[in-house]
DNA sequence: TGCCGATCTGGCACTCAGTGCCATTTTGGC
DNA sequence: GCCAAAATGGCACTGAGTGCCAGATCGGCA
């Protein structure tokens, strides 16, 4: 036993990078639905079925660790002081997807490109920013001074999506527009310009 | 030729209804993932073909005309005077989804469940409205004085994706809370906190 | 009314994603 | 070096979605 994982579970993390990346760069020089999960398969080196085992689905493969990401996000926004506002503290929480992630421009826009014309792969995408939202109403609820276990008050989640929305056409705008401005200047620009 | 269309186109359309009607009863019966395509040709008494002749995909038969209702929005929200500000007018026109759509909270409350509880529905409501947006986005981006086609400004999609997370927000919290507000009072609430 | 062409229909075969099952192989750890 | 757990591969199956074609249907016009 090495490290906090088996040399197995290290293994295998190793052969799931290794298949999403070879399936990454069949997505780009071929199309997401171009692509089969066979062909994935055999240039991977393992069998279809195995594909399966890593991945629940072929959108997953591309999708990454979108949803894990959420989890580490809703943990910053617990760790926020409760001084801070709700919009304050999920500006700081969503920080960590920009800071953990390297954006490496040009690879990002063509990432980005994919996602906006392949409707099944933004359709994921969405849903997974779904759950996270669900994973962060209750902190934004708290901070409100909701009662926790009361429907019915949309404020929360309004605002939760919001922000998201505010990160999605920031992260929208620095592909489209050449990338002069950081993506958290233009999420600055959108929140700014929701609630003037 | 009778009325706008004729008569072929007629039965068409009453035939389609027909088919959604049916596969509405199943979906709420047995849930829409139990729900096979097979079946529902079955009941709706036409081949398993036909069916994809009528409703490009299953999720489009739980869907209805949200596709469609987009560009009323955009008519309304394209037609309302240019001294009211990108949140009044989007207001306006998301209020043509409340009032041209039959609220029978019984029964809108158990679509919604169902909404709820099927990830992929939900996913493919969430990618209709994503297509509702790239229209609405140039009618505000008018009103926020952005010159067309330059890229790169957040703004007036930040705007109207957050406008549509407010409804939904304001959708949901009225059908989890007992619906003593109405979806409007409730939007108005959603769009007043994230604007506080 | 009867015919013609457009349209609708059903059936078949196919691709592809995703899943259950089982037999075989691999491998970590004592 | 042995053993149980885990990983793998192969096979068969379901279910959504599509292309193709032959035949039925039907609106409209002479």
């Amino acid at each position: 036993m090495i490290g906090i994982m088996g040399l197995r579970e290290r293994t295998r993390q190793a052969v799931k990078a290794d298949i999403a990346a070879t399936a990454m760069r069949l997505f780009l020089e071929q199309g997401f639905d171009a692509t089969t999960m066979e062909q994935i398969a055999a240039e991977a080196d393992v069998s279809r079925r195995s594909l399966f085992r890593y991945f629940e689905s072929k959108e997953d493969i591309a999708l990454g660790d979108i949803a894990e990401r959420g989890v580490r996000v809703q943990e910053v926004l617990a760790g926020r002081p409760d001084s801070e506002g709700p919009w304050e503290a999920l500006r700081a929480a969503l920080d960590v997807l920009a800071t953990e992630m390297e954006f490496t421009p040009e690879w990002a826009a063509r990432i980005t490109a994919m996602f906006h014309e392949t409707p099944s792969l933004r359709a994921r995408q969405v849903e997974k920013q779904l759950r996270w939202t669900g994973q962060l109403v209750p902190e934004v609820e708290r901070r409100l001074g909701v009662p926790p276990g009361s429907a019915g008050d949309p404020r929360a989640a309004a605002i939760v999506t919001s922000a998201l929305a505010c990160l999605n056409a920031a992260v929208d705008a620095w592909t489209t527009g050449g990338g002069k401005q950081s993506v958290f200047e233009l999420y600055d620009e959108a929140v700014a310009a929701i609630r003037a």
